[in-house]
DNA sequence: CCCCAGGCATTCA
DNA sequence: TGAATGCATGGG
């Protein structure tokens, strides 16, 4: 079928491949799809559940198709291309970075290896939360899984071309949710609750994006979100670099970070917080960019 | 059996 | 305010 929905333009210093690469870390990612040059994804829109999939076009634009379902009007399109957006971080100009990572010893190879790689998004609140509760202390591939049982058990899933497509839940899935029903998916007893805590206030709108965003600064956004038990430091920062698009945000608490650090400067041990923070000093302003390139020294 | 993993809450000085 | 400790779970 391939409707051509629309196109966007895009923004110097953008490489698909790039951001596939990274995209396509873990076998075990359930909520889009990559292939050698495009990646598909299911959302939901009035009409039912429809499969894009992105994919480069000639003159620099994003092509984006519908593979299957509901047809989406002209609103439910703008509201696409605002998610696709966000998701590649398009309207960011990165030049900036380039520059300061030109010069610096640890992400000058990194940004040349991997230019035109963004910070991979994940706009919706609910879905960042949990990605980041489910990765609290534990090692990526299991959080991989917890994410999997989650949304093929609380999920939409959609069957096309022998490839199943899932959509991750809302929030409002969990309300009758109890927590004993999560640990049976292995979660712990803190992350379960964590996540029907964030499910129960982001339903009753006590808790929005809009509304984090709307704060005057991302620090505050921090802030609000520590307020909730089993959030803390590194899931709201990990929130203001996935979700809230922070480009300054730092997880320094982030074991994958130290390792990184440790690895590429030879170190003996994993850098402190503080150490990390004076290493950083340089990146001022764009400390979430040179995170999330650290990390590709990882896979 | 031990250590680690894209932490958090609590306690104690 | 900040360091130390307990905690929960699977993987290697």
């Amino acid at each position: 079928m391939n409707d051509l929905l629309f196109k966007l333009q895009l923004p110097e210093d953008f490489d698909l491949g790039a951001c596939l690469e990274y995209m396509n870390r873990s076998p075990l990612e359930c909520l889009f799809r990559t292939d050698e040059a495009g990646v598909s994804r299911m959302f939901r829109i009035e009409g039912g559940p429809l499969l894009v999939r992105l994919s480069v076009s000639e003159g620099h634009k994003l092509s984006v198709t519908r593979l299957h379902g509901a047809v989406p009007g002209a609103l439910e399109q703008e509201q696409l291309a605002r998610y696709i957006v966000e998701w590649f971080d398009l309207d960011r100009d990165l030049a900036p970075f380039y520059k300061l990572a030109a010069a610096d010893p640890l992400l000058g190879p990194l940004a040349s290896q991997h230019r035109g790689l963004r910070i991979i998004g994940i706009p919706d609140l609910f879905e960042a939360l949990c990605w980041a509760i489910l990765g609290q202390q534990v090692n990526l591939a299991f959080a991989y899984r917890l994410k999997q049982r989650l949304t093929a058990e609380y999920g939409e899933a959609l069957e096309w071309e022998g490839q199943t497509y899932y959509r991750f839940p809302g929030p409002e899935v969990f309300a009758e949710v109890q927590v004993e029903e999560l640990c049976t998916l292995q979660l712990t007893r803190s992350k379960a609750q964590t996540v029907l805590t964030v499910a129960s206030l982001i339903t009753s709108r006590e808790l929005s994006r809009e509304e984090l965003l709307a704060l005057p600064s991302p620090a505050a956004a921090e802030q609000r979100l520590l307020q909730i038990r089993g959030i803390g430091p590194w899931t709201s920062q990990y929130v203001r670099m996935r979700c809230l698009r922070d480009a300054s945000s730092f997880p320094v608490g982030d074991v994958g970070l130290q390792n990184v650090i440790k690895f590429l400067t030879g170190m003996d041990r994993k850098p402190t917080p503080a150490e990390l923070l004076e290493l950083a000093r340089p990146w001022q302003g764009w400390e979430a960019y040179a995170t999330f390139y650290l990390w590709r020294a990882l896979y």
